[in-house]
DNA sequence: CGAATTCATTTACATCTGTAAACATTAAAT
DNA sequence: ATTTAATGTTTACAGATGTAAATGAATTCG
């Protein structure tokens, strides 16, 4: 439906500490993740073994075990779900979704700061 | 992985369309559908059979035909599938997501101005 | 060097998705 | 009433996903 590499939702889970740590190895992934999401290490070799193979993981070899770094951006591949999410769930509405998240999040005055600031820089289409 | 009745992407095209027309035929799916996803109409009643199924879709009947309604409103269903996107790509920061979304957004003056406004009786925290 | 440990790779399997044809039932047309 | 058309139900099947054990290769410990 979206674009090229399909990331699933434990897989984004992964990729986040990947963008993190990288280069990082499976098991300070496994250190990361297993408890917090109760997966074994096995799932979570899986799960890397699946982002390689869908070329969204790269890996160089280290002694026995593997250095793996991203393949892409987080900004980038945050940019493609964002525009698959905000197709999907809000008919490519950018609007309604922002009014959506302005109302149910919590912000910091620095926050709402900022934000007031980048719609004031904006200029209107 | 996230709430109750997972729904796929093609599934919220149907449902999309529910929200809008209901109560609406199968035929008046297949209609706004088919051509734009170059679905074929098995496929789409297919998505129609598993959407009720899942009970995110009801039905009463109508002769042959069936007239579907969404079990649950189109606020509480982006509100569920919002909350999931947040967690999985921004990692729950809705700051970030923001600052993303009203980046990329092309908007209307007046959606500049509303929005500025909701930040402007938002209360910080 | 052999044993134990650590990795990655392969295999497994149920469920979900995308995609759609086959089948059955009901309504409409002749 | 019989055929035809429309509509829902069942069946199909490949690929994705969640979850993990079995297997094989490499490394480290004794």
């Amino acid at each position: 439906m979206a674009d090229r590499p399909e990331i699933s939702d434990s897989e984004w889970q992964i990729m986040q500490v990947v963008w993190k740590e990288q280069p990082v190895t499976a098991a300070t992934i496994v250190k990361q993740l297993a408890a917090e999401n109760d997966w074994s290490p096995a799932t979570i070799r899986t799960f890397l073994h699946r982002l390689v193979k869908k070329g969204v993981l790269n890996f160089q070899q280290d002694g026995n075990r593997y250095l793996y770094r991203a393949a892409f951006t987080k900004a980038k591949t945050i940019k493609q779900a964002s525009r698959s999410f905000l197709t999907t769930v809000f008919g490519g509405e950018t609007g309604p979704l922002l009014t959506h998240f302005v109302k149910s999040a919590k912000l910091s005055a620095e926050q709402i700061e900022e934000l007031k600031q980048l719609l004031e820089e904006k200029d209107p289409k």
